[in-house]
DNA sequence: TTGTAGGCGTTATCAC
DNA sequence: GTGATAACGCCTACAA
């Protein structure tokens, strides 16, 4: 034991440099045996109370902290959880993110964020990147085929939200009730003739909306017919115009409110008046929707419980019994002033 | 070696059992050292181009993949960048938010994400938590105080975003040329009685913001008052309005356009006529601020250059050599309807 | 070029 | 109740 560091720890230049207290340094100063140590911060009660109370004094004072990376090692366990998400340039996921951030965060995990910008393989590659450091994975509006998908959930917990994949856990807002009242406001106001503006061909969310504005319409007698665009964007629902006009359609259903915005802009650009020569129905509500004249009637996605719902569910597929969630996932009309009787 | 558990590592039931490959089960199947196997994986070129090649070739076949945490022991690099937000309810830092997820998953670095819910405490503890973990830190909007964001830039690499602080990295964008054009707008237009709608007042940026506004408005002769607010939300500059009527001012500067377009909602539904009785300029450029009727005049703040601006300091001050930001960070009025002169 | 040995900080399985 | 000791998966001198 000659030339013992000493106290090298506390002055080397005073930045940076200083390298962590570990459970070994308070055994050491106290005179304990390191899984003495682990033991007393770890499962309280196991060890004399007198004991304890001296280390986690002592871990106060040298300022101990765990290192969760070590820790992870011998266990497996990182308390780690990812959020893949495949496009993040719709303000909706906003709160989805805050969703299961905050129940993540609730819970001891720390949230991992990353944007696949809609590549498929992007997407694939981060998953299994993160696997290997993550107690589990939140994918949402993924871009990856069913049959990946099921493969990538074999290795770890995995969970799908936005979207269903046989076998795997998924959460997803019920479009449905929201989707039918949408159907049924425009039946009632008097529209037979409809436009489905319809989101990526990819996307399960897409086609599941599609087959339920498909059926709901035809179940009470409305003409329906699917418009297709490049994109979920703004710009993309302003495109549209066109094949709106050209269609005939006296009423527009869109699939998410940027579209359902984009559209109602350039109306006014072009003199097609809103509601009175098409009315609009967005999805989503979005900040923004209600801020237009004439505000958009829009579907409520409760998208802040998505995130949470869809968070528990990834802990409980973990193993962390983490109790339910709150908040109804089920979707609602908000009549604002977007939509009105067809002029005749 | 009697009994050697063989092959067990396939056929556990299928699914998240068998545990990952190492490059110790590569070196066994090959023959070699593990340290050959992690020299030929890390380090190409310093091993027989042949081996290196068998060992791809293995490694591709028995799926390995680096277990980055277990890395991060020895060497105590975790490629982990945290950002922590103290707000994140303003639809603003979205794009901040992409812009610095997109530079750090483009120099392999795992972005976690935290938002710490306006409390301070609550933000110490999710630093600290995090500096053990991430090689360095990103603060946005934070809440603390200059000495503790100063204690805790010792620790380890940590930028600010959106403030300043002496002696800590920081990143923000330059409010003053989108400020004084805004006031020079006003002015322009014949303002001479000007509010301040205020945002946090523990805000560094709300107090820098009215110091500018402040000395441009008086070295141009208006007259300046600070409106305070409970909160730099939609509603909040909604409730403001009593204050604001109260005043007498004849045009308004927002702290953020979510106050702005509250603000403006409210003025139209007590009739106040904007821009012909108030004129109304707010921050950001959010979605949403060009969907009002008025359009509202603000200015934009590049946030997503910023983001990105932020995560490359970062991973400079980390020792990531890592290039510099493309986009200016420099802010830019958005003349739109929501400002005209005031009427006598 | 490749192998050996030790350590990173924690947890877990034994003894005592 | 407490203490050795051996993992966990990887990296890195140092040796061969």
């Amino acid at each position: 034991m000659t030339e013992e560091p000493a106290d090298s720890s506390n002055l080397r230049g005073g930045r940076k440099t200083r390298s962590a207290v570990t459970i070994y340094d308070l055994a050491q100063h106290l005179n304990l045996s390191p899984s003495t140590v682990s033991r007393a911060l770890n499962k309280p009660g196991r060890i004399s109370a007198k004991t304890e109370a001296r280390i986690r004094e002592a871990a106060k004072q040298l300022g101990y902290r765990r290192n969760p990376l070590a820790g992870a090692l011998p266990t497996g366990k990182t308390r780690i959880v990812a959020l893949v998400i495949s496009d993040f340039s719709n303000p909706a996921y906003f709160e989805y993110v805050r969703g299961a951030e905050k129940v993540a965060s609730q819970l001891g995990y720390t949230l991992v964020f990353t944007e696949s910008q809609e590549s498929p393989e992007t997407e694939i590659n981060a998953v299994q990147q993160l696997q290997t450091s993550a107690d589990g994975i939140l994918l949402v509006a993924s871009r990856l085929s069913d049959s990946d998908i099921q493969e990538l959930a074999e290795t770890k917990p995995l969970v799908v939200s936005n979207r269903h994949v046989a076998g795997v856990a998924s959460v997803a807002p019920e479009v449905a009730p929201g989707l039918r009242q949408a159907v049924e406001h425009l039946h009632g106001l008097g529209h037979r003739y409809v436009g489905y503006l319809s989101g990526p061909p990819a996307s399960w969310m897409n086609r599941h909306r599609w087959n339920l504005v498909l059926n709901e319409c035809v179940s009470l007698g409305i003409s329906i017919v699917e418009v297709p665009t490049e994109a979920p964007t703004h710009d993309s629902g302003a495109r549209a115009i066109d094949r709106i006009r050209a269609s005939g359609v006296t009423a527009v259903l869109a699939y998410n409110d940027l579209m359902a915005l984009g559209l109602l802009k350039e109306c006014q650009r072009q003199g097609v008046a809103v509601p009175d020569e098409l009315s609009l129905i967005g999805f989503d509500n979005i900040y923004g929707a209600e801020l237009t004249t004439p505000a958009l009637t829009t579907v409520q996605n409760p998208l802040h419980a998505v995130g949470e719902a869809a968070m528990l569910q990834l802990l409980k597929e973990i193993g962390d019994e983490a109790g339910n969630g709150q908040g109804s996932l089920a979707t609602q009309l908000v009549v604002r002033e977007s939509t009105s009787s067809p002029r005749l």
